[in-house]
DNA sequence: GCTATTAGTTGTTAGATGCAACGGTTGTAT
DNA sequence: ATACAACCGTTGCATCTAACAACTAATAGC
């Protein structure tokens, strides 16, 4: 009698899966125009941003590892570390063992305009937790994590997997 | 003996905050990334992909309007317009009361495109949302939107708030 | 009917990013 | 020991994104 698997559970799937795409899709744009509006408050790019969290959070690092941090293409990576040290926000470590790598380090004007820029943002973000149920708060910063572990292990982690 | 309510809260709401940005940072970039990688696969830029996604899910609309919802001036919005015109994935409605406004609206092409697009995502997102308790999966979308709606709220409607 | 406002387009500019090519460094195999 | 391959980082180039400003055309208000 029971009416076969697919039939009952495809279709909530499929409108779960439709729902979080334009759900994914709209917090992509909103997140996109308030960090273009807030990046430049501190004479930086959202991208310069992202790059002086990355070193801050898994600390110093090689030039190419910051680029697979931020999923981008090590010449891309190679001009962001150039702004970043022309600000004076990260510089170069002393020649390591291998000659060849760059070993990226936060400067203490970096740290402190990440402190800045980390408490500005924290205020934004109490605010916004406070409309939140207690546990839903506590459980959100966990549910994104899964949910970036998964997309970012289902897009393939070094090649594209486009065309 | 009651320690003071904010030197209990407080904190943890700082941790729960800056856990929040880092989270949602991660999967901002995750996501551009992806979407950078599929957009191509269909001949679409990721904006033009988005503008599409938007002129189907909120109906026929003027350029403007179609900026205000993706968070973009007008000339960009109409430079979308323009290459979504030339691809035929869209089209010009009759001439309206109003002589100036364009009102955009999608091909039968477009929604074919979209169809394929939205299709191939949601085999991803099926797979993805497997991996979740069925509460979480019918939850995230529902708490992405309310994340969604915060932000917006937050950050300023039209003005930037910057600097 | 003028003037102000609005919708859309286009020119220009700046920034972001990937790809390809190159230079210098290291590692490996003969 | 030397030659070749692999690797790291940088730079040149092309493309995409997006804003700002100037402009055109159409509407609205007086």
């Amino acid at each position: 009698m029971s009416a076969p698997f697919e039939t009952i559970n495809r279709p909530s799937l499929i409108r779960d899966a439709a729902r979080l795409q334009e759900a994914l899709a709209e917090l992509i744009r909103v997140l996109q125009f308030r960090d273009r509006d807030r990046a430049c408050c501190y004479d930086l790019s959202v991208s310069q941003c992202h790059a002086l969290e990355t070193l801050i959070q898994h600390g110093p690092m090689p030039v190419t590892q910051l680029g697979d941090h931020l999923y981008l293409e090590k010449s891309t990576a190679s001009r962001l570390a150039k702004a970043l040290l022309e600000k004076d926000l990260v510089r170069k470590r002393a020649p390591q063992a291998d000659g060849r790598v760059v070993i990226l380090q936060v400067t203490e004007t970096g740290h402190r305009l990440a402190r800045k820029i980390l408490n500005d943002l924290a205020d934004e973000y109490m605010d916004l937790l406070e409309e939140f149920e207690p546990e839903v708060r506590a459980a959100l910063p966990l549910l994104l994590d899964r949910l970036t572990q998964t997309i970012s292990g289902r897009t393939d982690p070094q090649e594209l997997t486009c065309c």
